[in-house]
DNA sequence: AACATACCATCCGAAACGGACCGTTGTCAA
DNA sequence: TTGACAACGGTCCGTTTCGGATGGTATGTT
């Protein structure tokens, strides 16, 4: 008696790291892949990756089914409707645009100096994009090629705002060419 | 007496449009500006546009005074308080990274094939990069800087986008050179 | 035995969300 | 002049999300 629900960026999540990874995960399990791969561009906090699988669990995606022994977790694994419901949505286009909610902006949008902005920014930004590229460097080649592309596109996210960073800073530093 | 509460984003959104325009606002003048303009790369939904003013009036961030006459609406403006709050905002260096939340990016992750999704996501980002240079285009030069800075980090994310999907595009389309 | 340290999980208050719903004012045409 | 409709202006409320505080359990270590 599966509950009619509705499914969000956060239930696909957890669809998709199931059937990404391993068979049967507990939220810990996913906690841990989510901080580890996907958390970098879509973060959520790890009591979503408790209640989330319970409540998919409770609608037929997924079936839970709790150890005997001591720690008596929760493990959880696709369903058939859990692994239709993603293929299905990895099928279909998506027209709806990213939502970017960057702090600095605001800030700059609303009077504050650039070049203010810049020193922060610019640290946090080049640790994150080099941080990106040394992931890009290892798994170039191996694995599924999906995280690949979206850390490719993450990384040219974060190359420009570098740049434009970079053009706003007081002493007008630049990258170097790459 | 006012009560001690936490500035949000929000919190200086108000603040800031309040700062940006007139003296004196009601929640729906507040909704008309920020849909116009910061609610391109921040939205909310406008009920908060209510909530939150009578939240910081209470603190004491700012005023609230009700029309005496016919529709009795509430007219907020900025406290010595709230203004003080705001150019601290403005002044305080921020670390923080932005936060990216891209429903393609995920599906991309997931295995998504990226021309698929370069169908939906290309029509949705020009669009959006042409509504952003048009804006550009006309308020180059007038009024506070600020709000034009904020548009073009805007716009080049938005071309990066498009560089990105049409790269992964089937027909290897290709955007002209700027 | 005591203790440190992962490991693992739940809970809860405070926001944010977003849409349903409702009254009012103005205006334009029948 | 009246009725209809659009635009104006606002409130409410159920659902999610956030994110941090808290607290328990296994494993090993001295």
């Amino acid at each position: 008696m599966p509950d009619e629900i509705q499914l969000t960026p956060t239930s696909y999540i957890v669809l998709g790291l199931l059937s990404m990874f391993v068979g049967e995960a507990t939220p810990y399990d996913l906690k841990g892949m989510a901080s580890a791969s996907v958390g970098q561009f879509w973060t959520l906090p790890h009591s979503q990756l408790y209640a989330e699988p319970a409540r998919l669990a409770r609608a037929g995606y997924l079936t839970e089914n709790q150890e005997q022994s001591g720690r008596r977790r929760k493990l959880y694994s696709l369903t058939e409707l859990g692994r239709d419901a993603l293929e299905n949505w990895l099928g279909v286009l998506t027209p709806e645009p990213y939502v970017l909610r960057d702090p600095a902006l605001l800030k700059l949008f609303f009077g504050a100096e650039a070049h203010t902005l810049a020193e922060g920014q610019l640290e946090t930004h080049r640790l994150k994009l080099a941080e990106y590229e040394a992931l890009a460097q290892h798994d170039a080649g191996t694995g599924p090629r999906g995280p690949w592309q979206a850390l490719e596109l993450g990384i040219r996210h974060e190359r420009e705002t570098v740049r434009f960073w970079s053009e706003h800073s007081q002493t007008t530093e630049r990258e170097p060419p790459i």
